[in-house]
RNA sequence: CGGGGCGUGGCGCAGUCUGGCUAGCGCGUCUGGUUUGGGACCAGAAGGUCGCAGGUUCGAAUCCUGUCGCCCCGACCA
């Protein structure tokens, strides 16, 4: 492609409201354009790149044996209604009603595609001979985010691969499910993508039942646990915290002392009044789950991990309690809530074990108890890990320090069980000619965020550095000065022959300064850069330079065409040989 | 949905507090010329309902009311 004849619209300064580095760059780099909050026009070279993860992520799904269709981002709303997630999607679902001679057609589209995949595999497979199968799409997901935000990171309307496996056994959904794990990190592998697969959320099937592929990134909007010792990584809302030794007391118990903290509410405020400091505070926290009121204490530095709690009680729902109930329960405000003298059952994270002379609520309006200490004031009914993993806490299997870090998400592979199968009727018949449920999974990729993760994490001052496997063109071409006849006729036979032999090539032949012409290169990061100047043509020579490299070097123009195809074949194949994250 | 910020030629901004001539600047674009290895120079030109609507005023980009849009933080997120 010439530049002349396509459109990238570079930016030498960043547009307003961009603030992070892919969205700035993909903006400046004239990937992408924005029409509205959450949609984006994938310009020319954008959706080059786009096409390029897409295809990556093709091959190695049908590297795995699943089978790719296209279904309808239009659906009927019945379909959500049968499963039950209209309600469980709520305003993200996007629903509206049409007209159709004379009758009202009442249709959403698609946020992810279980439903329909359902729907399809109830109408066409009835035996178990027809299965396993895994059955996938590329297409475009619509959710009405509340809040889209960074770029293409969050958008209302995004290209997805989704993938459903349908089994006979739950052998049959680990085997499936290990296949597309194991594809998953050929693909981000290919893509040059830095990962980790933590483990997620596991839902009805329980165990080892999700993982979520993540890339490393400060703007990253999820929150990794990692250990550096063991490898060991989840989600925060799912990772467990090693064993803390309770410390020995560290002083003697100091009487307990009811002080005046008017409007002191808060942890901060509280801390900031009293001087001292939130580890030494204990967070009160009232939660009713299924029906029964129940007090929580946390550290004041950390944070309940309500679903710790859940799984911990068993409990089908559990919420933060009302500030009415909160007062009925403690006989103050919301903020002074405290376990001293409490009625109801206590429970309490393992660090409040070793909490001396601690800084409680006194369960009354404005005041606040110091010197608490266990089991003096009170008792606790049970300590467990109830909050989330903080920086430092020990790792669960090795007990070394855990990090926390931001992190974007990629993709999910998650064992579903028979939740979609049981309710929109998808069931086969066995050998013993009974009728079971098909036992499924779900696997789902931001396509658009495996560009923008890549982008957050492989770039510079001056632009993107795009790896080989995923840039939109492999080599770019520039002569220095258009109007110099050798410069351009050489140029112009470059470009013929890289062509011919099947390297992408763009060829900036536009009538620019050089200056111009190098700082767009380096903003649009493509990996290999071909200098055609009258300098080093005089020589016989060519300049090239990698993107990611600080140095140029020259190179004989003879034989030229035959070099740059081996360097881009060579650097085509970096990823393909790595199977295991 | 709560909190904060911002809307002025294609892009980035000044001007708004304290109302006052034809609304400025840099970049980009167009024409002509000189240039050509890291965002050139000279001369000329085009391009703006100051987000939109209503109000106050002799007079509104500027003040008031409403409204729309965009960005950030938080809540939410199968």
């Amino acid at each position: 492609m010439r530049w002349s004849q396509t459109l990238i619209p570079t930016m030498k300064e960043t547009p307003e409201g961009a603030e992070i580095p892919s969205h700035v760059l993909m903006l400046r780099a004239g990937l992408v354009g924005q029409l509205m909050a959450g949609a984006y026009t994938y310009l020319p070279l954008g959706l080059r790149a786009l096409r390029k993860a897409e295809q990556i992520v093709r091959e190695e799904m049908d590297r795995a044996g699943a089978v790719e269709l296209l279904m309808p981002a239009l659906t009927p709303i019945s379909l959500w209604e049968r499963s039950g997630r209209v309600e469980a999607f709520g305003n993200v679902l996007i629903q509206f009603k049409v007209r159709r001679q004379n009758r009202q057609v009442h249709l959403a589209l698609g946020p992810t595609h279980e439903e329909v995949v359902t729907d399809l595999v109830a109408r066409h497979v009835s035996s178990y001979r027809q299965l396993p199968i895994t059955l996938y799409q590329i297409q475009t997901k619509f959710r009405n985010e509340e809040r889209p935000r960074f770029g293409v990171l969050r958008t209302s309307e995004f290209l997805m691969k989704d993938a459903y496996s349908f089994d006979t056994s739950l052998d049959g959904l680990n085997q499936s499910y290990d296949k597309m794990y194991h594809a998953y990190c050929r693909i981000f592998d290919r893509c040059g993508l830095t990962y980790l697969a933590v483990e997620a959320e596991s839902g009805p099937i329980g165990g080892d039942a999700s993982h979520e592929f993540m890339v490393l990134a400060d703007n990253g909007e999820d929150t990794v646990v990692h250990c550096a010792g063991c490898g060991y990584a989840a989600n925060l809302e799912r990772a467990d915290i090693g064993n803390r030794i309770a410390a020995p007391p560290a002083a003697a118990a100091q009487p307990l002392n009811k002080v005046d903290t008017p409007q002191a509410g808060s942890i901060e405020a509280v801390s900031k009044m009293l001087g001292c400091q939130p580890a030494q505070m204990i967070k009160t926290l009232i939660y009713v789950a299924d029906e029964q009121p129940l007090a929580v204490l946390i550290r004041g530095d950390h944070e309940a991990n309500e679903g710790k709690i859940r799984r911990l009680l068993g409990a089908k729902s559990l919420a933060l309690a009302s500030p009415e109930l909160i007062e009925q329960a403690t006989g103050a405000p919301v903020g002074f809530a405290g376990p001293v003298g409490l009625k109801i059952p206590i429970w309490a994270d393992q660090d409040v074990a070793s909490l001396t002379n601690a800084v409680t609520g006194a369960n009354a309006a404005d005041a606040h108890f110091t010197g608490v200490n266990r089991p003096r004031d009170f008792e606790v009914g049970r300590f467990a890990d109830l909050r989330n993993a903080a920086d430092g806490d020990p790792c669960p299997r090795c007990q070394k320090s855990l990090a926390l870090r931001h992190a974007i998400e990629v993709g999910h592979v998650f064992k579903l069980g028979t939740k979609y199968s049981d309710s929109l009727g998808a069931k086969f018949l066995d050998e013993k000619e009974q009728q079971h449920s098909a036992i499924m999974g779900c696997y789902g990729i931001g396509v658009n965020r495996i560009i923008a993760a890549l982008i957050e994490t492989r770039h510079d001052e001056n632009g993107v550095i795009w790896p080989m496997s995923l840039s939109p063109y492999e080599v770019l071409l520039v002569p220095l000065n258009v109007n110099q006849t050798d410069v351009m006729e050489t140029a112009e036979r470059l470009y013929a022959e890289l062509t011919s032999v099947g390297v992408e090539v763009l060829m900036d032949d536009r009538d620019q300064r050089p200056g111009v012409k190098f700082k767009d290169a380096d903003l649009i990061g493509i990996p290999l850069r071909v200098v055609i100047g009258g300098r080093s043509l005089k020589d016989g020579q060519l300049e090239i330079k990698w993107r990611w490299k600080e140095a140029p070097e020259q190179i004989p123009l003879d034989g030229a065409v035959v070099k740059l195809a081996d360097l881009v074949q060579a650097e085509r194949n970096l990823g393909h040989a790595t199977t295991e994250a």
